[in-house]
Parts: structure tokens; C-alpha cells; sequence
DNA sequence: CACAAGTCGAACACTGATGTACGAGATGCT
DNA sequence: AGCATCTCGTACATCAGTGTTCGACTTGTG
């Protein structure tokens, strides 16, 4: 599998003719825009938005769902990245507010991208994944309950989905209007710190 | 708009004959249903649910847009009396669990039918009834907010989004089965109570 | 009982989206 | 320069869902 993506990409940067390895460029930051706002957007769309003709686009994605999961799959493997590079030690509390920064930058590039995958993906496979993404998250979670910074009265897959929710949340929110995108990140941390406090502490 | 409406419902249940009034609840009961778990799903996957045929229930409603803003306003009306009935007098965190508890026991009965409601109504329309079950939070968090038992150190209307996110990815997390229905109620109230308490006091 | 009202399935037209075929023309590559 | 590669538009087949029509049948109601 691993062989196969690099096989892949292989192809595509060095057999191609180089109009054709900017145009798929075009395509997959097209489709990962456009599928980051509607995650039913049309192959006709995203052809549009990348400035080529619905044809081209078929010559090189097979199907819709082969483009949804080759997006899906680059945004995950530099979600993946991004999230390796924070740095978890010290404080869980401060190494909280950094994965949640770069958490939301992610949030608002990827936006519904992330479901898309979920209807276009093999289910395995993208159930595969995501515990991947989450794992990025699980060990601070852990550490964080484990030394009385975090509350642990609650399972810990309903705080990994709180965190998800209000990620999303803030994402819709900056979309409707409803706050501004510089305030987000603030209010993001403000919220889950708050939530994720142990009863009977005092928030600084 | 209002006469429309019980004009509607007069016909409904006098005009028509026994047996059709009976399929027409057994559609709007199916309906809600399904649109609670896909608000994608089919008209033919409604009246199939149903048991009866497809082309009966487009004798009683128009078109799927009807439909769904039929149902949906039913929902929404009965959400607004659910929400109505509570008791927001006293301790504002102590109504604000009887407030949870109730819109918790809403977001399980009727799930995703926000969404396929906000598809197909009109948007003003859709706008209008959605903010008028948000004023039903209002009064009680300002005054929360106003009296230092909430935190008002953030935007009214980015609570007011927690509070339905929060809803929204429990109904999600029993669904995929990561959390127990049972628990759910509890969760959600020590979750949101925590995300509201002011910086700086200390929960009970 | 008799008729109006209602139900049902099969068939049809229509729409929007996916995916394919073809052929003419443009362009990178050597 | 010349050839393989690529692009593009148009047209077509297919599929799923919506909404309608028709005619035969069933059932509630006066």
C-alpha cells in the first residue's frame, strides 16, 4: 500500500509532461478547497475552479471518488505532519493551547473535507486513518489526566469528540459570520480549557 | 402565515377520510424519523417506512420540499413547547440542566432533522423558527451571564453555537455507539457547565 | 349498497450528476 | 520540426431521484 502511493506519486512528478503535472496540482487544490466548503461539490465544479475542462480531470482521476480520496489522503498525511511537529511536553495545559492552534489552522484549511472522505473512502480504510489523526491527540489527553491537569471523571472518547466538535464549531462560526476568524483560536482554547478543568479546581 | 397553517390542519383532520388521515400521520411519524438519521433520504425510502406507496404520499404532499417543511415545523412547534415547559426560574445552573436535559431529549428524537429542514425551506423562513428556539436560551444565559454565575467573558452568540454543538456530537457519539445514551444527559450537563463556569471560580 | 375517496404499482418524462467516446486542435519534449 | 502527449468541447450512455399519469382495485362513508 505504502509502495503503491509512492509508486504513484512517482509517476506523476517525473513520467508526466509538465503541463499535466501542474493541471493535476490545479485539480487537487481546487478539489480540496472546494470539498473544504461543500463536501457534495460536483466533479463539473471542481473542474471549473481548477480551470480545465471536466475531461481533463477524468484523464487523470479515474472517478470522483478516486480525486476525494487522493485529496483526502494528501490533506491527512500533512494534517499528520503538522500535528507531529507540536511540541506535547511540559504543562499538558499549554501543550493543549499548541495542538489546539494548530489543530484549528488545520480546521479551517480542510474544513468538510474530512466528510467527504468519510462518504467517498473505503470505510476501513479511512476508519484507518482517522484513529491516526486521533492518536495525536490521545497520549497528551492521557498524560494530562493521568497528573490532575485534566479532569478524567468523564471517557476520554467523549473529550476527543468535544475537542473535534468545537474545532468544527468555530469553523461553521467563522463561516456564518457569527465571529470573527482572529478571535477564534482564543475562544477555541478559552472554551475547551474551561470544559476539560477537573471539578474542584480553580482556572487560572 | 398562522391561518395558513390551521387551515391546513383543519383539513387535514376533518376534510379527509379515516384512513387517509391515518397514512398521512404514519408519513409525517416516518419522516421524522428517517430525516432524524439521513437528512438526505429518499421519498420512496420515506414511504416505504411508512408502508405505503410512493405515489400516495405525493398525493398528500406536494413535493419533498412540503414535506420536509411540513415535518419540520411540526418539530419545531412541539421542540418550542418542550423547551417552553421548563422551569428557567432559580439558580441559573441549575436551570440550565433542566434546559440541557430537555433540548437533550430533542436532539435525540429529531437528530438531523435541522439539516434537511435547512435545505429545503426557504431560508428566511428556516432563519426565522431557528431563532426564535434560540431565544428560548437567551434570557436564561444573559442572566446567567449577568449575575456571575456564567462566564461572560466570551460572545453570547459562540455559547449559544457550544451549547448546540455539544448536543449535536453527543447525538453523534451514541449513535456510533462511543457513548451510552443513558450517560449522554450527564456528559453534556458536567461538560457545558464547566465550558460556562467564570476564570478564576470554582465548580462544586 | 353505492359512490366518492383513497390506494397501489407500473410506466413515463425530467433533472442533475457521473463517466465515456471521439476528433480536432494546442503544446511540451527531443 | 515533428511526434507523442495533452486539452477541450460536444455528444452520448447511464443512473438515481423527483414528480406525474393512468387504470384497476379497495375501502370508508352516507
Amino acid at each position: 500500500m505504502m509502495f503503491n502511493i509512492s509508486w504513484e506519486v512517482q509517476a506523476v512528478t517525473t513520467l508526466k509532461r509538465a503541463d499535466a503535472r501542474k493541471n493535476i496540482e490545479s485539480i487537487m487544490d481546487a478539489a480540496t478547497a472546494c470539498l473544504a466548503r461543500d463536501p457534495d461539490v460536483s466533479v463539473a465544479d471542481i473542474a471549473k475552479a481548477a480551470g480545465v475542462g471536466r475531461v481533463t480531470l477524468y484523464g487523470h482521476f479515474e472517478s470522483r471518488a478516486i480525486l476525494v480520496t487522493q485529496v483526502a489522503e494528501r490533506a491527512i498525511q500533512q494534517s499528520d505532519e503538522a500535528l507531529g511537529a507540536v511540541d506535547l511536553d511540559g504543562d499538558p495545559r499549554a501543550a493543549l493551547s499548541r495542538l489546539l492552534e494548530a489543530s484549528w489552522r488545520l480546521t479551517q484549511q480542510y474544513g468538510a473535507l474530512i466528510v467527504a472522505a468519510e462518504q467517498s473512502m473505503p470505510h476501513e480504510q479511512f476508519q484507518a486513518v482517522h484513529l491516526g489523526l486521533i492518536d495525536r491527540w490521545k497520549p497528551l489527553m492521557e498524560r494530562g489526566r493521568g497528573d490532575g491537569s485534566f479532569r478524567d471523571d468523564q471517557p476520554l472518547g467523549w473529550q476527543l469528540t468535544l475537542l473535534q466538535s468545537v474545532l468544527h464549531a468555530a469553523s461553521g462560526a467563522v463561516y456564518r459570520g457569527e465571529i470573527k476568524a482572529a478571535d477564534a483560536a482564543t475562544l477555541i482554547d478559552g472554551t475547551l480549557q474551561a470544559a476539560l478543568t477537573p471539578p474542584g479546581a480553580t482556572r487560572h
